[in-house]
This record gives structure tokens, C-alpha cells and sequence, in this order.
DNA sequence: TCGAGCTGTGAAAATCCTGTGAAAGCAGGC
DNA sequence: GCCTGCTTTCACAGGATTTTCACAGCTCGA
């Protein structure tokens, strides 16, 4: 019905076996981790944008309720979970009543783990169905999510809501390639067809509508066999289109993409 | 800090001590809680109104998963404590996968139930109470909701109850694409079925109405396959149809909705 | 250099979505 | 009971979007 969205995640934990594990995991479901070993400084924690947070008091030491309080009042929307070796009910009550979503023992097997933090974030997210976080700004494009749209200065793509989705899933790991079933399953919501050409053709409309209202700049990438990366990179001067030699050609990008570039940007 | 709103709970279980004990505590905490021995339909929890609902799943019998999918499907708002004697990994796992918010092993005691009860219901992060606050203006329009009721100057818009629940839940969130099953979901209080119509009719009577108070003003966007948005603004000024290259176009509109606006404002 | 396998592309076909008018269902008041 | 106004459901038409296809161009390894 509804493709789970991608969570962002970060593990504060010393256990790295547990640890490991989990983020073998949550790779698999697609969403995002970072393990931390100390604590991480509320400020930053913000910056991060989490969904979710998986934490060991241990690690923080005689700061643990101080830090729980302050973290759970600068993130309302962050959905926390502690997972501590032992602990008393008026422990798990305190923490619960300063902000915590759910505390759970360890040992604790990683399925769990990851059952409870996406109900914590799913519960999380349906309280404020505004996101307001701020446009998601690439190149010279500005994608926002409220508004299901992405734009160049004022002027809309003019996307439908697959290819937002699309373009949405790709500007949300830059850099990185993503294969085609992974893009499928996340954006369709279950797994492609062999033989499938959907996404391809997606990449194509989206490529369009971003040519017609930002040339000169490449956004999405084809890796040959693999899949798409979206990198928004502003194209070589077309001014000097003499033997374009393509010195400055960016390494991850393949020659039939540099072609491609070329060709599209007359 | 924490606004300790009274909570509506429900317990279903036939443990009458833990449910007694419960109940005292909640009431003390001034909750207000229904319990019940056998399950509830799903219908009449739509009906209650709840926060919270408690559930030991022993008490539902061989229907209990099916229960459980089809409360928290129906519910999203709903907080969902189960609490059963004895559970496997997996059946947590499931349970939680399946929409439940904490599942927690009896016996429990009270007070930590009280707590995860709270946590779970934890979301109503309202900003602050605007009723109090002089009536919303949107272009033409004044939306006073201490009157449940829109007025073009000083005539009513004449809207029912759920006219004027939506107009006023749109009008809330100015600018923002929000998608049928949210709007369903805060309107209706409980999830909306697959294939109901009802949003876009109310939309448009809700767009006949302010149509004939308010001509020359579109307020109400459609954003195909997502939702609808509320945004006012003049409509173009149709005395000058000649080749209007249309330079001031609001970026924000789709082309969609600037030829539905079109065919409307005629 | 050649060929199998991939990807880009344009367009047709199939599907889905929304606006709309009207009927059917409901609840409350008289 | 009967009436009235409100809400829900239905069916259909017109579009918009998504999927599918066939083919052309490319890539890469043999």
C-alpha cells in the first residue's frame, strides 16, 4: 500500500556486535545509520535530521538523565528508544515520563530493536504530518516536500507524484548510485519486474523537465549495469565546444554521461 | 512544559486485578478509562473517541492478529499497548509491524504501563490554543471558528460541520499540499477507506460555496494523485484572455490546476 | 571489430484520478 | 411518522499519468 519511507537513524552504542548487526539490517530495509560510540551533542543531533534514536545510557555516563531530557525537549519529533543492560521499573519510568518512546533490555535481538524504532518513528511522524523541514536544495534546484514539487528559483518542474518520488529518493543520497530494483522497491512499493523499464523511463521525464529548467547543469547520472546517481554538477562551459577534450571529467561519471551532457546541453 | 491532557483510555483484559489496580491510578491521574473483559468492535473505538487503548491479546482469541490489523489500520491515532503473559520475538515483532505502538510482558507493573500508556500517547504537540486568537483571514475570506463558520465580508458561507472542519484544517496549513488520506484521517478521526470519495465532494461543495461568495479568488488547488492545497489568490484577470502569456503565473500551481482554475472561473 | 546486453527514446495502450450530478442513507426535529 | 438537511455512495466522463513496446544507439568484453 504505502512504501515505508526511509528512516534516518543513529545508534549510540558501544556494543559494536549489536551494533554491526543492526546496521546489516537497517541497511537492508534502506534506511539511513550512523553509529556513534559516545555521545552525540544535542545540537548535532538536530542537524541530523534523525527520525529515530537508539541509545545505551551507558555510554553516557552520570549525564544520562540530563542528556535524555535535554535531547527529548529540543526533539519532540525524534522518536527515542533505550536500550540499556539493566534497568528498574522506576528507571524505565522516569525515562519514558522525561520523553523517551520505548526502552527495551539487552540483550535484545535486532529484529525487535528495529520493530520498535520504526513504530516509535511511525507514531512520531503521523504527530506532525507537516515536515517542515526546509527545501532540500541541490544545484539549482530546490526540492520541497510540502509541497510535493520541486523548483528552480520560483518556477515549478511541474512533477507528478511518481517522478517527485523518484527524484526525492535519488537527491536523498547524493552521490551514490542506486541500483534500479532498489529504486523500484522504494518508490513503487514492491519489487520490480524483470524487464521492467519503468524507472528508466522516469529517469528520462525527470531528466527533461530538469534540461527544460536548468541546463547547464547534470543532476542524475546512468552507472552502465548498476543504476542512477543523482550529483548535481554544473556541465563544462559549452562555449568551448571545439575537441572538448573533457579534462575536468568527473570521475564517477561515465563517458556515455559526459556524451549525454553534451549532447543534451545544445 | 507538559500539558498532562486528560487521556481516554480503554483496557481490555480479564486480569480484573491488574485492571483494577490500573484503574485506580489512572483516575488518580485524571484519565478517563473504560475497561472492558472482551473485545471492543473496532467501530465503537472509532465511536469512544480514545487515546490509549490496553490490550491483553489472550482475551481476543484466534482472531486476535486480525483484531489487532484491523484496529490499528482503522486508528492510526490510536496509542496501542499490548500486554500479553508470554510472547516470542517474532509475535512482537508482528504485533508491532502490524501498527502496535509498545507490547510489554505481564506481569507489568502499573506504573510502567501508566508510563509507556503516556508515551504512546504522547503527540497532540499543538502550538498554542488559536481559537482564542481573532478569526484566520485568507484573501476574501474570515474563518472564525468560534462561530464554526466563513464569511465573505459579513455573509456566511452557510458551511456544515465538515465543510467547515476541512476548509479550516486546509486553511491551517497555508501553502501546503495535504494528501486525502491525512486530510480524512484529522477530519474524519479515524483512517480513511480505500476508494472513498468523500474528501473531493466535500472539496467541492467547499469551492461551489466560496466560488459564489468569492469570485475571482481560487483557494482550494488540486494536486493530482497526491491531494489538495489551500492557497488563496486572485485569480488571473480574465478581461484581458488575449495571448495572455501569463508572465506573473504563479509558480506554485500546476498546469492541471491552472486549466482547472480556467474552466472554473468561467 | 563484433555481438550480446543495456540504456535512451518516442509513442501507443492501459490504467488511474478527479470533477460532477444525482440517488441513497441517516439523524434529528416537528 | 414525516420532513429536512447533511453525509455517503455510485456511476460516468474527460483527462492525466503510468506502463508497455519496439527500435535505435551505446558499452564492454571477447
Amino acid at each position: 500500500m504505502n512504501q515505508q519511507q526511509t528512516i534516518r537513524l543513529a545508534v549510540v552504542d558501544d556494543d559494536s556486535g549489536f551494533v554491526t548487526v543492526l546496521a546489516k539490517r537497517t541497511e537492508a530495509a534502506g534506511w539511513q545509520q550512523r553509529t556513534s560510540s559516545g555521545a552525540i551533542p544535542p545540537e548535532e543531533l538536530v542537524a541530523m535530521k534523525l527520525n529515530a534514536l537508539l541509545i545505551d545510557p551507558t555510554v553516557l555516563g552520570e549525564e544520562a538523565w540530563a542528556y535524555l531530557e535535554r535531547v527529548c525537549g529540543m526533539l519532540p519529533d525524534l522518536g527515542v528508544v533505550v536500550c540499556s543492560e539493566r534497568s528498574t521499573v522506576a528507571q524505565r519510568v522516569r525515562g519514558l515520563r522525561l520523553g523517551v518512546d520505548d526502552w527495551i533490555a539487552k540483550p535484545c535481538h535486532p529484529e525487535e530493536a528495529i520493530a520498535r524504532l520504526e513504530a516509535v518513528s511511525r507514531r512520531r511522524r503521523r504527530s506532525r504530518p507537516q515536515a517542515e523541514a526546509g527545501p532540500v536544495v541541490a544545484g539549482e534546484l530546490a526540492i520541497r516536500s510540502d509541497r510535493f514539487q520541486a523548483f528552480v528559483g520560483e518556477v515549478s518542474l511541474d512533477l507528478t507524484r511518481r517522478e517527485f518520488e523518484l527524484l526525492q529518493l535519488l537527491a536523498d543520497s547524493p552521490g551514490q548510485v542506486l541500483e534500479r530494483e532498489a529504486i523500484y522497491q522504494r518508490v513503487w512499493g514492491y519489487a520490480m519486474a524483470h524487464g521492467d523499464r519503468s524507472v528508466d523511463v522516469f529517469i528520462r521525464k525527470l531528466r527533461q523537465k530538469l534540461e527544460k529548467l536548468s541546463p547547464g547543469w547534470g543532476y542524475i547520472h546512468t552507472h552502465f549495469g548498476v543504476g542512477y546517481r543523482f550529483d548535481p554538477e554544473p556541465s563544462e562551459p559549452t562555449t568551448a565546444p571545439a575537441g572538448s577534450s573533457d579534462p575536468l571529467h568527473n570521475s564517477f561519471t561515465t563517458s556515455t554521461q559526459a556524451r549525454n551532457k553534451l549532447s543534451l546541453s545544445r
